[in-house]
DNA sequence: GCCCAGGCGTCCC
DNA sequence: GGGACGCATGGG
């Protein structure tokens, strides 16, 4: 195994359970500890421990990929600034965004990303979770990470053959992931392409996707390529809108981190019904 | 059996 | 451009 490294550092905006049940991420895996929370984290083909407790966050990874899972937390974004730029008389939105004051968007790796919400489609979380996980272990490559060995995400290459996704309960969608991970394998969709588009040129990029529409498009553009501007509308979200905000929600009003709130909305909402 | 879940492609108007 | 419909699967 290679060499691992730690760091300890004080974040605020962040409770490691809330992140882990705010369905952006379907690979964090709880563990037990004496004090604290902490969680096995897979993205990609990477492994790290996160154990918080209080402000106090460490991060135990593979030496050198420090910076990658700081990143990956999304540590540059003031997200109390986000919250204040609610304005008072959306009492709504104030509560939710109180309640999910612990939530962070995370910059998750592109090709897991994409891939995960297209299983997320007409599905529920436990069930995505699941299944991603089956698929992993199924075909994912093994790696001896430093928190013990695990399956990386599998790879393109790996995904292309529909045979392979059977038995995965993906139901309808391997279809989707066989025909993109084709696509990305045989280089006719570019993920580093798509890293370096503006937003707008992201946008249309991914509309031409087999099995990617508008919900599915706004998540891989809000949790994969870290444009926050974009605002995911699944069912919940059109559940809030239609009973809080009369059938529609100033989006304008939140330019560049809509996405952020979004996610305050969600967590919010199953966290009610949970 | 029904309804629902981080929806999408297709068909039809 | 918008609205119905079918779609795989599993849990409540």
């Amino acid at each position: 195994m290679n060499k691992a490294e730690e760091i300890t550092l004080n974040i605020g905006h962040c409770d490691l359970e809330q992140i882990a049940e705010s369905g952006q991420c379907f690979r964090w895996y709880r563990r037990k500890t004496t004090g604290g929370t902490a969680y096995t984290v897979l993205d990609g083909a990477d492994q790290a421990l996160l154990w918080q407790q209080g402000r106090q966050l460490t991060i135990y990874c593979q030496k050198g990929h420090t910076e990658k899972w700081l990143h990956y937390l999304d540590i540059g974004t003031d997200y109390e600034a986000i919250t204040r730029s609610i304005p008072k008389s959306d009492h709504y939105l104030t509560v939710a965004a109180g309640r999910a004051a612990g939530i962070r968007i995370l910059n998750a790796d592109l090709w897991e990303i994409m891939v995960s919400f297209i299983i997320s489609q007409n599905n529920n979380i436990p069930r995505i979770k699941k299944t991603i996980s089956q698929m992993c272990e199924k075909l994912g490559p093994e790696i001896e990470g430093p928190d013990g060995t695990y399956h990386g995400f599998p790879t393109p290459a790996s995904l292309a053959h529909i045979q392979n996704l059977q038995g995965l309960g993906l139901g309808y969608r391997d279809k989707y992931i066989a025909s993109l991970a084709r696509n990305v394998r045989d280089g006719k969709v570019s993920l580093d392409e798509l890293r370096r588009m503006s937003p707008e040129q992201a946008h249309t990029y991914l509309k031409s996707i087999y099995g990617i529409g508008e919900k599915v498009r706004s998540c891989i553009m809000l949790f994969g390529l870290g444009h926050k501007g974009a605002f995911p509308i699944d069912t919940w979200i059109k559940k809030i809108i239609a009973r809080e905000y009369g059938g529609k929600f100033p989006v304008e009003h939140y330019k560049n981190c809509a996405g952020v709130i979004q996610q305050y909305m969600f967590y919010s909402e199953r966290k009610n019904v949970n």
